[in-house]
DNA sequence: ATAAACCCTGACACCAGTGTCAGGGTCAAG
DNA sequence: CTTGACCCTGACACTGGTGTCAGGGTTTAT
């Protein structure tokens, strides 16, 4: 199987492909003109690969237990748990930051609003200062 | 005031400050000799950019209006609140895609413990499984 | 034999802000 | 006059996955 033949098999893209090669995720053989050879396996790599960066990892945390559940249920990869939770620690972080910034967003909008409401004359805007003056 | 005092004054580094400049932010006079001269309203304005960074916007949606901001009541600049707004549904956006990816972790870390509990014997991991085969 | 469709590698671009280095000028205190 | 501290510009790196282009080789069907 060609790459032009597994990316259309897969929905990824031929890019991608190399992609995930170079960072050591899926390393097919090579035919004597250089093309890459991938098994019929590869697909089945590929859905995987696929599944493992929806859920938010990257290819390298990927590639750290990739082996592992391919060859095994997830439950029988050591690697997988901690993974999980660390990186679930780092999305409710990411999580905890986004919403102190909706919040601190939300304040300054009432703000706005009150003091429009206070000055309903809408003034002007005069000319901007720059800092060069 | 060199771009050295303005960073110690600010906390901002020289090397950002230098980049607020390329993105338009702050555009100090020049000396003879090259050097940046910044004026005193220098300071409010690093301490204005730096509010509106940690509001989450970017220096480019800065740019449109800060020298309004700088001149009048936040209220009276009306690029502001649309660029709030927009901002915060895309934040809001980003809490609702992080929540779905913790949702999946957590249903994934769920699977695997139950797993574990239904086949307690630790089994070791074979050897694994190469592309390239 | 030629054209279309495919493959190869290497490289730049994107996003955003910052660190850091190279290579060179300036200024002030000793 | 020399030294150290400061300033200048330009450039690369980082993050992470993908698009895209250049420049070139291969294969397949006509």
């Amino acid at each position: 199987m060609t790459i032009g033949e597994l990316a259309a098999k897969t929905g990824v893209s031929v890019r991608s492909l190399r992609y995930y090669e170079r960072q050591g995720l899926i390393v097919p053989l090579r035919r004597a003109n250089g093309y890459r050879e991938y098994s019929p396996l590869a697909v089945e790599t590929v859905e995987t690969i696929k599944l493992y960066l929806n859920l938010g990892l990257t290819t390298e945390e990927i590639a750290g237990f990739l082996h592992c559940v391919l060859k095994n249920k997830e439950a029988f990869c050591a690697e997988v748990m901690p993974l999980y939770k660390s990186k679930l620690a780092q999305i409710e972080r990411q999580i905890q930051e986004l919403s102190q910034l909706g919040e601190n967003l939300r304040q300054r909008m009432q703000a706005i609003q009150q003091e429009q409401g206070e000055i309903p004359q809408q003034r002007e805007v005069p000319e901007q200062r720059i800092e060069s003056e």
